[in-house]
DNA sequence: CATGGACCTTCCCATCATGGTAAGGTCAAG
DNA sequence: CTTGACCTTACCATGATGGGAAGGTCCATG
């Protein structure tokens, strides 16, 4: 089938799907004589696997590991796991500091008027105020 | 003072400050003789609040808005205290998307073996599986 | 006075994953 | 034979940041 369709069947674009094989993450599509790229079922399985694992947050380095461990009979499943957990410490970082984030603005907007005069804890504090 | 000291006063890069610069987030740094750039006061206070918005998580559009309601005395509290609150959503998205591959992961990992078999929920789910 | 080193300048490139667009080739149906 | 849907490559953009090269400035010390 032609890249449109596997597109469509693997839920990764098109433009993705010549970015992955351009950086190697796929290996290169087979052509028709209209230098089309061709591809078939276990192309099909290989994006649905690379898209599955963008949704749950791999980096495409990580999809590379994961893409081999796929294909490797003599892997472990303690290679996996510990790529996993990795990639939730790393989930978990990002949560933390962007719950920090909401917390200390949540608490400014809590102390900001909202209405009409200037007078903003927010701005002040951007400004360097110390915390009320 | 040169860019150096303004970047360690201020806590930006001085790579950032003359990217800030580029792109209009401050105006032109007058320039010596030499052709350095030169800063007073009012620059490091304003290169302090662009890096505690940044370390709020605003993007570079949010903080031209913060700048310009910064510096506009007829500013309703209500302008900041909206924009604020348009932040506080966007990274309510972002962890609750995160929250969530964190858990689906979480309950991947925990039901994988994590030892020398090969076979692992983790690897079966990307590859297609339905959930156990 | 000369030299070294610490600082500055601009310019280009890289990241990460993705999308847009332009200019052109292929192919099937009308 | 044209139209339209599809494909190709190539370049540019995002957002925020860093790295590095090639070269200019300036001050202190030998």
């Amino acid at each position: 089938m032609q890249i449109g369709e596997a597109a469509r069947l693997s839920g990764v674009s098109a433009k993705m799907i010549r970015h992955y094989e351009a950086i190697g993450l796929i290996p290169s599509a087979s052509r028709r004589d209209s230098n089309y790229r061709d591809y078939g079922h276990h192309d099909l399985h290989r994006l649905a696997f690379i898209r599955r694992a963008r949704e749950l947050g791999f980096s495409i380095a990580e999809i590379r590991d994961l893409l081999r461990l796929w294909g490797d009979r003599s892997r472990s499943s303690a290679e996996v796991k510990q790529l996993t957990e990795a990639h939730i410490g790393a989930l978990e970082a990002k949560i933390e500091a962007l719950t920090e984030m909401r917390a200390t603005l949540a608490h400014l907007a809590e102390a900001c008027g909202g209405d009409d005069r200037p007078d903003c804890p927010i701005i002040d504090r951007l400004a360097g105020a110390a915390m009320a």
